[in-house]
DNA sequence: TATTATTAAATTGTGTACAACTTATTTTTT
DNA sequence: AAAAAATAAGTTGTACACAATTTAATAATA
């Protein structure tokens, strides 16, 4: 918590070791994520993004267009944080959500022409990191690693057919 | 975003890698951040906490009685964020808050004996992570040192005189 | 085929999270 | 000491985040 970072193990640890130390990990990866999401607020601001917007345009951008339920999965959010991110997204004119004609359980999410153009706004927002990264290159690859390491773990029952069937 | 887990360096890498490399590593923090919280609701609701009420009790456990704004800056939030959490805590019987009296500015969170008591039945709530960590004690070492590096790079700017002066 | 179960979105209610602003109190300047 | 600046909490408004429920559509089964 705040403090007390070393942590140094001589001896095989222990159970209570592993959830102890798995404990304290939830701190700095709470208020890690809380403050990079603090440096992406304004330069996503000016492309007219939240940041929670931006991961959603970033997939997007990335995989295409894709049913509601997919997105949610690639991002693990549920309906309901997402339907209403995805209205915003539309009012703002960046996707057009589309009943499926084939099973009107789905809606599409389809990225407009603004949506598009929007992707080459969005390449300086990265450029906000620059003075706040205090890791080389072979840290952050490492952390990054291990990020998907850790959502690898908590997704093993998670089943998510990752790339196939793009409803 | 999801997959293409594997990144490989050959040659050094320049600015504008690092800060795609930065971009990249922004979801799965975000993404692991939330579902490690999600793990932790439902024990937490058990003894009647909530994620971010939790935080704050492991810090006034681990250091005592504190301001509210020496709270804050332990744990990343502001007076906009801590002040109704405070108030549902103190609702809950485990903190009071109190006005200091040399400088009524001030309101210092005091932990109630039922907040000393919660302590110990607190202790049951790390069991949450079992079956959930996929890691090993050597790579949460590694994570939570990581992160706590990059904690202290985004805090270059922000001075917080972290042990000293128990306002 | 009629009933039941399942499923994707949407809705509702609670709890953060934070920027911007207000209020009350203390410090600093003039 | 009076005025101005600074500071800690509190307030307001917007945007998630998620559990639980509802709605509408499709699939499964009796």
């Amino acid at each position: 918590m705040g403090t007390g970072k070393e942590i140094i193990m001589t001896e095989l640890p222990n159970k209570s070791e592993v959830l102890k130390l798995g404990n304290q990990l939830c701190f700095p990866l709470y208020a890690c994520a809380k403050e990079v999401i603090k440096i992406y607020r304004k330069p996503l601001e000016k492309i007219g993004l939240t940041y929670t917007q931006y991961i959603v345009m970033m997939v997007l951008w990335k995989f295409g267009n894709m049913s509601e339920k997919k997105l949610g999965e690639k991002i693990y959010l549920d309906s309901g944080t997402l339907t209403p991110v995805l209205k915003k997204l539309e009012k703002s004119g960046f996707v057009k959500r589309q009943r499926v004609a084939e099973d009107e359980r789905f809606v599409k999410i389809i990225l407009t022409d603004n949506g598009v153009k929007l992707k080459q706004k969005a390449l300086t927002v990265p450029q906000a990191l620059e003075g706040n990264i205090y890791l080389s290159y072979d840290e952050m690859t490492k952390l990054y690693d291990l990020l998907n390491k850790a959502l690898e773990g908590i997704n093993k029952r998670r089943k998510v057919n990752d790339e196939s069937n793009d409803n």
